[in-house]
DNA sequence: CGTACTGTTGAGATCCGTCAAGCACCGTGG
DNA sequence: CCACGGTGCTTGACGGATCTCAACAGTACG
């Protein structure tokens, strides 16, 4: 994605203020109503909505050059939380100044809504697993899927990367108990596809997974955003 | 949401062709290519993608004023298909009129990206519906969503809504077999909170389906976008 | 008058959740 | 050094929510 010098600037601008979170400690919160966004740095954050009975449904995983909070900006108050699950770094975005920047360059709003776009296909991705896939095949999608994001910013491969969600992350993401979870985790590693352990998730067969998941990652859209 | 006229042209040259479409005949097809989206002027249409083995994920329903397929004009590929419940009337948007339309009037921009933002928030409470609420407080949630949303255009009360939607379109949203979405309604119907019938849902006791179904309605957002 | 679609109901099977227990690891503090 | 609590992982037994299969009724429509 090819950028004018204006535009650069403009950017660089937006990522000003980098800031350090450790993990577990919300940094934002479901009814909040201060607006500001992120860019995720470095580390792993999840943004999840939480019941009032107690159960969570986290939506999506974010990763390194991630957006993080786009919605809450826009949006009067977050209808979400997001949750560092390692320490983190984060430059810290004003709603300010990204309607501002909208004004100056056009095709960074573009650019905006595309990854806003994405964001959106990848949710409805997670939406169908959730409502069509039994658990086998929803977890099988699911590690292919962090897996092609992952390798996007080069911390992956096909053979397998570094992860560290726990168990109980996968449950609820996933809309499944930890203990499935664990079962299902079990299956695919005595069947020789994939092992999720200690921090790693190795793809020991991943012709096999993506077979097995019917994966196929043109919802990912990685070709980048298209600039008018 | 106050205009500039500037704004009202830039926004009235969008809306120019009207055209119609049949019920059953999908307007947009998962892997179409070309680039136009909708805005939806009277009827219903519903988002889904489908799965190799034959079954549907419905992600949502779109109603009057409504946009529709606004992810497919910015990613390359549509990975959904629209189908129209029933006939209905829509003005297309041409994916480089939209792009101009940016360059001309940034508040429209930001207005999009938070109408973007509002169906993200609707696809993720619908994830936590399928994910983590049971089969009949999933049905609940899912009538009271709608009646919020139809009544912001004039469409429904508190006492209910026309509604065109078989139990086979609400099973494919809510990840439920129809045979069960059948059960659930007649369980909503016998308890005196809601009946789904002949077209028309009925809201027999709204506060206690809205108890039952915790509904909180904060993620609609129904104050509409904020311009900078 | 048949055909297709939607809605309805029953019986049996199964996937997955809940409850419960136990193990491994790790950092803390005595 | 060891006791201890916390967190995460593992496994078994049981129950239940939901699915699948199957049959049938009502309605619209050609």
């Amino acid at each position: 994605m090819a950028l004018t010098d204006d535009e650069s600037v403009v950017l660089d601008r937006l990522h000003q203020l980098r800031r350090r979170f450790v993990a577990g400690k919300d940094l934002v919160y479901q009814g909040q109503a201060e607006q500001s966004a992120y860019i995720l740095c470095a580390g792993w954050v999840c943004s999840y909505k939480l019941q009032p009975n107690g159960s969570r449904q986290i939506a999506d995983f974010q990763i390194p050059g991630d957006f993080l909070g786009l919605r809450s900006i826009l949006l009067r108050t977050s209808d979400h939380s997001f949750e560092p699950i390692v320490d983190i770094m984060a430059a810290e975005v004003h709603q300010s100044d990204l309607l501002d920047a909208f004004a100056r360059t056009p095709r960074l709003a573009a650019a905006v809504l595309w990854a806003a776009s994405r964001d959106e296909a990848m949710v409805v991705e997670h939406l169908v697993g959730v409502g069509r896939r039994d658990a086998e095949v929803r977890v099988a999608h699911f590690l292919l899927e962090l897996s092609a994001r992952l390798a996007l910013v080069g911390l992956g491969t096909k053979a397998g990367y570094a992860c560290p969600l726990s168990q109980y992350h996968l449950a609820d993401a996933l809309g499944l108990s930890s203990v499935h979870v664990n079962r299902v985790l079990r299956k695919l590693r005595e069947q020789g596809l994939a092992t999720f352990q200690n921090g790693y998730v190795t793809f020991d067969d991943h012709e096999g997974l993506v077979a097995l998941a019917e994966f196929d990652p043109a919802y990912l859209d990685q070709t980048g955003p298209l600039l008018a």
